[in-house]
This record gives C-alpha cells, sequence and structure tokens, in this order.
DNA sequence: GAAAAAAGTAACTATCGGAGTTACAATAAC
DNA sequence: GTTATTGTAACTCCGATAGTTACTTTTTTC
C-alpha cells in the first residue's frame, strides 16, 4: 500500500451527501469514490461511532447526515477515522539504550512533532462547509469556461 | 511496513563515526544501529552519492566521514537519502475529474504541504555537530547519575 | 410471512515499500 | 593468492490499506 486515503475518501463522501437527497446507499457512495461498498462502510464506521452521520438498514436504508458541515472539521473527521499515522517517516527503536539513538530520535522527532502540530492546526483550520463552497466555485468556473468554449 | 526509519539510523551511524578512529565497516555500523551490513551499506549509498562520506574496499576499508558535523544538517541527509516520502497520509485519485475530490485534495494537500513545510524547516536548523552535542550532554548526565547511585 | 434491499462483518487476497537475508562479483591490501 | 571489504541483485518477511466474497442481520414492502 502507498498512501492511506481514507481522510481523501471520506470527506468527499461527504459533502457530496450533503447535497444528496434523502439517504444514499454504501453503493452509491462507492460509485461516486470509485471504490465499493464494503470500503464504504468499513470507513465509514468511525464517522457513525462519533455521531456525525447515522446509517439505517433495509430498503431505503442508507447513510444520512446529522450534522450541519460548518460544524465538522478535517480535524473533526481526522479524529473520528481514529487518528491513524501521519507519517511514513519513523523513528529506530532497535537500540533504546544507545545515546546516540536517543540523541538523533529526540531531534528528528522534534522535527516531525512540529510537522504534526502544523497538519493539525491546518485540520483544524478547514470545515466541510469551506471545502463545499470551494466545489461551488470550481463548479461556476468550470461551467464559465464551458460556455466561453462552445 | 510500519515506518521508514532510514533517516534516524544514517544520522545514528554518522555520529557513532565521527566519535569512531578511523573507518567503520559496514559490519561494525550494522552492530552499532542493530541492523546487517547490507543494509547499512544500502542506505548509506544516497550519502556516499553527496559526497558526505566515502568507502574503500579491501582489507582495512569501511566508511569515512568527509565532512565536519557541523556542516551537515538533518535536512541533507534526509534530501542525500533521496527525499523519501513523508506522508503515510495521501490523496484519493480514483475520480480525478471529479470537483468534489479536487475540493477536498486541494484542502487536505493544502494542510500536509504547510506540515511537510514545517517539516523541512525543522531538519534545516538541526545539523549533526547539534546532535552530537546532545548525545555529549546526555553521556554527562548517566555518568553523573551512576556516580550518585553509587 | 416471504421476498428484497440494505448495513454489518469476518475472512481472505492483492499490493506496496522498507527491512532482512543470501549469494556472489569486484576490488584492494598484504 | 588469500582475505577483507564494498556493491548489488534477488529473494523473503512484515504490516497496513484496499479490494473482494460470502454470509448474517435488520427492515421495509407486498
Amino acid at each position: 500500500m502507498r498512501h492511506d486515503s481514507r481522510l481523501s475518501r471520506v470527506l468527499h463522501a461527504l459533502i457530496h451527501m450533503d447535497g444528496h437527497e434523502g439517504r444514499a446507499t454504501s453503493e452509491t457512495i462507492g460509485h461516486m469514490l470509485g471504490t465499493n461498498a464494503v470500503v464504504v462502510r468499513r470507513t465509514m464506521a468511525g464517522l457513525r461511532d462519533a455521531g456525525y452521520v447515522c446509517s439505517d438498514k433495509g430498503p431505503g436504508g442508507g447513510w444520512t447526515l446529522l450534522c450541519p458541515l460548518a460544524e465538522i472539521t478535517l480535524f473533526d473527521v481526522y479524529i473520528a477515522l481514529g487518528a491513524p499515522p501521519v507519517f511514513a517517516l519513523g523513528l529506530a527503536d532497535d537500540q533504546p539504550e544507545c545515546l546516540v539513538e536517543q540523541a538523533v530520535n529526540a531531534a528528528v522527532g522534534d522535527a516531525l512533532g512540529k510537522a504534526a502540530d502544523a497538519l493539525m492546526t491546518g485540520l483544524k483550520a478547514v470545515n466541510l462547509a469551506d471545502v463545499a463552497h470551494d466545489f461551488e466555485r470550481r463548479s461556476k468556473r468550470l461551467s464559465r469556461h464551458r460556455r466561453s468554449a462552445a
């Protein structure tokens, strides 16, 4: 596996669900994301547990957004996913008694810690309504271009 | 694989090499890092290509540091390793035409970009002499504790 | 109450990259 | 020429997400 794209995918699903009439089934969401229903259920489980969405079984069932987009930040979603590991880079721990390893890990760990802080700050600064507005901007720009090309 | 610990390990090796009399063989370095000689050679190859160390074959051969520690930053070493991927988190690219995906990826990518900037800034701010000094501080502190415990 | 539509979930496979290992070639010192 | 050493290719191992299959459970609808 190269990347963990769950955050990106779940956000994608939530924005689509906001524009969606009524409930969206896992199957529908899977098509929107280019994946399948089981992956959608698995990934959305954390959001359901956190109370941002609910799911209903049976005919007419599916996923419902329980919250205005403006009240969910990217950070909230990241936490609801279980705060998965951010970095591919890590510290060696083969010689935990070695003071050189400790000094190196303190230095690298400090830089990684600052990077993680910056990431969390960045995720807290944006809510899903911001992303939805950006989507709308992109839609309008695209239709302008289409008209002018016609 | 969980983490890429090459940066941490190479730094560990370089600090040890600075305190080492003459050349250090891959075998010796492997023991210091808790790994084996082939992994050491593979990982150090980038540093050799970048000119920070050289390696000599044959009896009496091994690795030599070519540069004062103060002239190498953590960032330099990261680049010499080939600037490996920093994040385990990534963007979805299953629906590249989808404007929702684009908006989501712009938002998440922006946060990741700021985090990467913070990481690089942190890596540039520390050179290997800083790490070596921290190692010496740790050594002194430890021997004080040992004396006072005796 | 039977059929159908949906979620929930377990279990398995695919994939990807670092790490570990083995094997062997190339080189240099003595 | 023997030995110590690097250089490298080729393979296995591991861990995590992602994909897939199969089955159970729940709920609606007829």
